[in-house]
DNA sequence: CAGACAATTACGTAGCGTGAACGTAA
DNA sequence: TTTACGTTCACGCTACGTAATTGTCT
């Protein structure tokens, strides 16, 4: 018979664990004194050591009391359904890191950048597949996968681009700057998109009706103000083409 | 201006979400009417993107205040901190499904398994490290890497057999046996562990003051009851060995 | 006035940690 | 008597979901 003190230190558990297993009826004491007092003996060390070796592969205490109730029967099956939980978890896990290595192999690349700008670059990794679904309901689904193996391909290159030549563009808006620049830098714009891409763009949206993006799918990284007067200043300057972004 | 509600469909975050947001000064309105209506923009558009960003990438609420707080410097450096942290619960995740596929292989050698035992194998799958490291205080460290080589290269197969054997030694004491079968099923217990390995043990235990193991790093899977009857018939039949546990 | 939308308040989630205030055992 | 140990509330944490009740807009 041991007290919950000496229990605790017996099994790791804490105190305050195994009373809150009590009330839940997950791991009752085999005594109460007539004082409250909660005592366990050597069964409740199996017990405890079942309990933790399931929280340790992740069940949850509920689970654990319902697998419990019936007897550990199909105890396999459960776990091979844990399992198969788990796999899932990883795999989601697995994305997020993979994202995050883009995103910190983008922003290695660059040296300064804007936070907003970079987060939305992130943004626009992670809204990928959400991107290429409503743009099939625009372009052939051939163009789409070559846009974006494309981009897949260009990933790092193309997007420290993006972060500078929107960064400049911004600063030119707020800093006037010689004509001749800032032509280049619309010129550099819209040329992150090769060539070729941008006219099977052109081409396959020419009687379609798609006037805008979605902006939530495709966030522009300019302010209503500066997209006016970037329009203005490709017009001006005689420059026109796909200004898409991304 | 949009109201909550339109909001919340622009940005497909639910009224309740937005108001917690509101609350803790996360994404506050650009404007709050006289009834206390809130009202968002465009503005709020892209922190609601910046949040979403980052919660996809697994940081809490509190972390996006305090990188917000801080204006986003060092964002790639939060980044990469983000990264580690994640590869951290990646590897532990990774443990815990190998385990898990450990102990489903085991589960799937042997056809009868009662939970209990089975429970207790897997415990000792969790345990190995703790094991090995108390071992070392009595073994030399180079046997115990024999011991658990052999283990995780045996590790279904010995498994198997300890489960089945146990089972049936729990039988016996249930359900007198003839002593020819009693004996045998002794021997084949005491026949887990291969000869050469336990003379070794043996060997090096020689002038140990090792009486027994930890109970809590290894559990006998006999009650106190079956473990005394269990000694009396083996030393009857005139079996004596080492019949650790595991 | 009805009906849609807004507001606040508050309890529920999981698994305990961390007190506070008090009773009991050695 | 001290003091170490036990007890029962009860609030705290995360990120909201889910009512309940009441107020505002159209």
């Amino acid at each position: 018979m041991y007290s919950i003190g000496q229990f605790a230190k017996k099994t790791g558990l804490t105190v305050r664990a195994l009373r809150f297993y009590s009330d839940k009826g997950l791991l009752e004491p085999c005594h109460i004194s007539e004082a409250g007092h909660r005592f366990y003996n050597d069964e409740s060390i199996v017990r405890v050591q079942k309990i933790m070796t399931l929280k340790y592969l992740d069940y949850s205490l509920e689970d654990i009391e319902v697998l419990f109730s019936k007897g550990e029967i199909r105890l396999i099956e459960s776990l091979q359904f844990q399992r198969n939980q788990l796999e899932k978890k990883r795999k989601q896990l697995d994305n997020v890191i993979g994202y995050l290595d883009q995103a910190i192999a983008i922003g290695e690349r660059s040296e300064t950048i804007e936070p907003t700008l970079f987060l939305s670059v992130i943004h626009n990794l992670l809204k990928e597949e959400e991107q290429k679904e409503y743009l099939r309901s625009y372009l052939p689904e051939a163009l789409v996968d070559k846009i974006y193996d494309y981009f897949g391909m260009n990933l790092i290159e193309m997007n420290h681009q993006y972060i500078q030549l929107t960064h400049q563009l911004k600063q030119a808006y707020i800093e006037p700057v010689p004509d001749k620049y800032l032509q280049s830098l619309i010129e550099q714009y819209s040329m992150i998109i090769p060539q070729e891409i941008a006219m099977e763009i052109a081409e396959a949206l020419k009687d379609s009706d798609l006037t805008q993006m979605d902006e939530w799918l495709f966030p522009s990284p300019f302010s209503q103000d500066e997209e006016e007067w970037f329009l203005e200043q490709a017009e001006r300057l005689g420059l026109y083409g796909g200004y898409d972004d991304e």
